[in-house]
DNA sequence: GGTGAAACGTGCCGCTG
DNA sequence: CAGCGGCACGTTTCACC
């Protein structure tokens, strides 16, 4: 799938802000309002936008702490381990790494004890290793302009 | 801030899709358009919602590498890793952490060759532990349900 | 590019605690 | 009396042609 300057001019933008009208931001751009709608659609379509979602404030709904665990065990577990993620509420995200650990895992919660009852739960089947996070100092989007493109 | 049931299912809402008439997303609550978009208001002005942001895929624009990277350094080096990781585009996240390493990053690029560059950048002030990703295993939204509240 | 339908913002009123 | 939700209106935005 090609995509030209205006696409991710486009890309850039909704990832600032998801809901704001197409029209708008066609006249930012330089393109008609069902120009933008076919645009997006199209992005949409071909899986380049996968979704919109509201950015929610951890602290503001109690889940003010969170941790960054490390696990790792042995290559029969790892089914063990998806299964794990999925049912334990305070896992965020999940990523399948090389290196020694298999895992890294973000996880929220509210009480430093509900981190012990996750440590233990994931402890099971390997070795975690558990990180507080101070701060998320940085969070940026994707920067789609760095790739380039033809300037249609 | 109070946050009642249908505050939490707005919230669940519009994780799995920011982009939806607040008229519908009502409806499905049982709550009028006005009275949704007040909610969906205060909760913005309130800062539970920081935002609303496309999800987009890594791979379809050119950046199907990522990366974790874990970054020892001393006190004195940190705020020089704040301005590299805000100077390195292919840098989307950074997590000050407790335990030896004081950072993770992740970081997403296109080549092989990317995050040789951005090793060596951020090894200047402090030794980096690379680990390349298989796979986002699991990605979830915050779940905000689990908090609960009255029932109103 | 234009048009009908749907969604949004606002003001006013009624209910409830 | 204050807070919250519903109704009605004008305006904007959207989807389709």
């Amino acid at each position: 799938m090609g995509l030209d300057n205006k696409d991710l001019q486009i890309l850039e933008a909704l990832q600032k802000n998801a809901r704001q009208s197409l029209a708008s931001l066609g006249k930012r751009i330089g393109l008609s309002q069902p120009a933008m709608s076919e645009r997006v659609q199209k992005l949409e379509a071909a899986g380049v936008i996968e979704g919109y979602c509201a950015r929610i404030n951890l602290r503001k709904v109690g889940l003010g702490l969170q941790a960054i665990l490390r696990i790792r065990t042995t290559h029969q577990h790892i089914k063990h381990y998806l299964d794990l993620f999925n049912d334990i509420p305070e896992v965020l995200e999940a990523d399948r790494i090389t290196g020694e650990d298999c895992f890294i895992v973000r996880c929220a919660f509210s009480q430093p004890a509900d981190l012990e009852s996750i440590v233990d739960a994931l402890a099971v089947h390997g070795s975690v290793t558990t990180s507080l996070v101070l701060s998320n100092a940085v969070r940026k989007p994707v920067p789609v302009r760095s790739i380039s493109g033809s300037d249609n």
